[in-house]
DNA sequence: AATGAATGAGCATTCATTCAT
DNA sequence: CATGAATGAATGCTCATTCAT
């Protein structure tokens, strides 16, 4: 004789669920009110889950900050790298820039929640508690500043292995500024200019320092 | 005999002191810890001062980040112009470009711990119950606005009265992106590379930018 | 071999009790103290619970004067109700009045401290955060005064329903009065006197008020 | 030649006024919040005065309520005698008793500060810090029970001074728990009644209690 | 796996009071 | 006589966390 899980079991077997509940309500909250506004009996009333279950399922509230950051960075590298899955072959690196960003833009819109998390994360130290946060936060720039390096090395790619990445080398860590720039102003201005037209921007500044570099040699840094 | 008055006199007479006292010790805390994770106890600490002495000068801790913000907005700008009080009369927008940014670079070292409140205040919405201290945070973006514009159609003045203030509104946002994002990676990274550096960087893509506009009218946004 | 729970035992477990132990400790302290001058630290100390065990049980000090309030006119009502089960069913009104108010002032001996902490309601705003408590004393002021026309129409009963109506009405108010003044005066002045004595007064002088009305018809208010 | 006082001289000689005005702010806020319910913050917004002043004239704020009681009753006393200044020299017990009672109203009414006050402190020992003012209540209720049995005295005169003295000794009680159950009537229920319907009441129960003892001797109590 | 009760440290704020000027 | 600044204890309340069931 089969027991079919009552649709409202209070019963155990809602393990998972539960947690992805908790870390869903904690991405959002303390995206919002920052890690030390967000107290975990606001969790509990925003979720429904008694406080203990919390600490069932994660350590303490730093271990749920960690495990927030961990997922929030594996969901945003995961979209990152699915969504530039057919990166264009060919075209001026303009062109190819202006592709690769405007994607990455898209991301950004998605991953709002977790870059906001991020930076307040690199720019206080109120996390200071949470230090395996704090190494998910430094590899999560680590590996931007990467991806932003790839992105530009692939579109200058006409001009040679080594010469697209000395550009790459040279423009990453500007381009990733002005990514971050852009979320900052977005956060900051709302609405005022979509996310594409910052992005294009951004292609144009890159696509110039770029080609400065491919014509002059080593005269920019 | 003079009878010098005690540098540690624990007299009361020192309102004005102790208020500043307050203040410096609130931003410095705050813009390290942010709004939520600064508790009134550890800035008496800090200070040295009773509790109480914080609400005989401040409403509240919210009053008291109001404060500190409108103070640290002042000295901001002030220091902004008071840095740029002799500009370069004539060069080319970029070099001229350079000279503003770099100045701006070093406000950005001294200010370090305004803007780092700032971005946290920006980011999330941790000081909700602050208004004022919200309303200055949008002033404070606007002003910089403002001030990106400035120096940006300064630096472009050569080409006319109407194309300069055409560069700026087309670049201004980018502009202050860029100084976000370097401001950004300098508090995450560290002092990978020096902020003039950073700025020297902006000055080369705003010039391109700029006069790719210049000598296309209206072809970039 | 049991092992039987120790008396004492500091385990969780026991919400009802404590919740109990709280509203307890609270109407005993707050009858003496009064609202203001309660002190949630003192209701701490009183029963060895932590302070935050009163906020898991009760939203606040003002849901905490409530529900003292609630529990307290419940029980002193139907502490009333059970003292007056087999009211005499014959008599003169005189001697019916002496057995209800006798036994009214049982309770009044029993209720004193519910009856001081309503008074001091009655008297001071002090609690004007507790609106639901406040609620409750303007209940308890309705009741008591209905429970008093009561015991006065069922004294007169025999003089016909309409004229021992008209009699409750019109003594009904000054009964409670003479009611609460004694309390006062038990209060203020200590064990000077029995309350039986107060209460056979006040029988004797609502019987003599009442045979007036009885006799006169309309001729005393 | 007469050097009036300048109507806003910041100088000093406002000391008397200054007390004078704590005093007022003290009665009026302590009836309505009780004494612990006061603070002393409230008392200097309340008069404009700094907090430091209330120290200047009184010596601790158990000290000022002892003044503002003491004050209190010195003039609930000097209305009372005020008002029976020529009592009526004849006419029947329950005439004169109402002559006496009505004008007792209208002091109640004047005096509803000072009365609440009173109440409060005689229900709960919320001042136990302030002895001086606990004593000063006590005198006004025993000062208060030789009153009445002076106005029942003075209406039973004419049935001999043995017999109205015991008649004074046996109703004044009960005519002050109706004066003081009068009063709570009123301030719980507000102006359902007026004073004087009360006070007509009372003078009505005790004539026809006094006149019970006149007739018949020692039967009742 | 889930939960209601408990706990004590810590929170922002207000208290009565003092004192130099 | 008047006052603004200071002070530390206490206020009501929330915190992150634990634990028996």
């Amino acid at each position: 004789m089969i027991e079919p899980p009552a649709p409202e079991t209070r019963t155990n077997r809602r393990g998972r669920r539960s947690r992805q509940e908790i870390l869903d309500a904690a991405a959002r909250v303390m995206s919002v009110r920052g890690y030390a506004g967000t107290s975990m009996s606001a969790l509990s009333k925003e979720t429904g889950l008694p406080k203990s279950a919390f600490y069932h399922h994660f350590e303490s509230k730093a271990g749920l900050l960690s495990a927030v950051m961990e997922q929030g960075a594996h969901a945003f590298f995961a979209a990152m790298r699915e969504t530039h899955r057919n990166p264009p072959e060919d075209g001026t690196p303009h062109e190819r820039l202006r592709w690769y960003l405007r994607r990455t833009g898209d991301v950004m819109e998605n991953g709002e929640e977790f870059l906001r998390l991020l930076l307040v994360l690199v720019m206080s130290r109120e996390a200071a508690e949470a230090p395996e946060a704090l190494q998910t936060v430094i590899s999560v720039r680590e590996e931007g500043r990467a991806y932003m390096a790839h992105m530009i090395r692939s579109s200058f790619a006409g001009a040679g292995e080594e010469t697209a990445d000395q550009v790459a080398n040279a423009l990453a860590a500007f381009g990733m500024a002005g990514y971050d720039g852009a979320f900052v102003a977005l956060q900051s201005e709302g609405g005022g200019r979509p996310v594409s037209e910052w992005m294009d921007q951004l292609a144009d500044a890159l696509a110039a320092l770029g080609e400065a570099i491919v014509a002059g040699g080593a005269d920019a840094c």
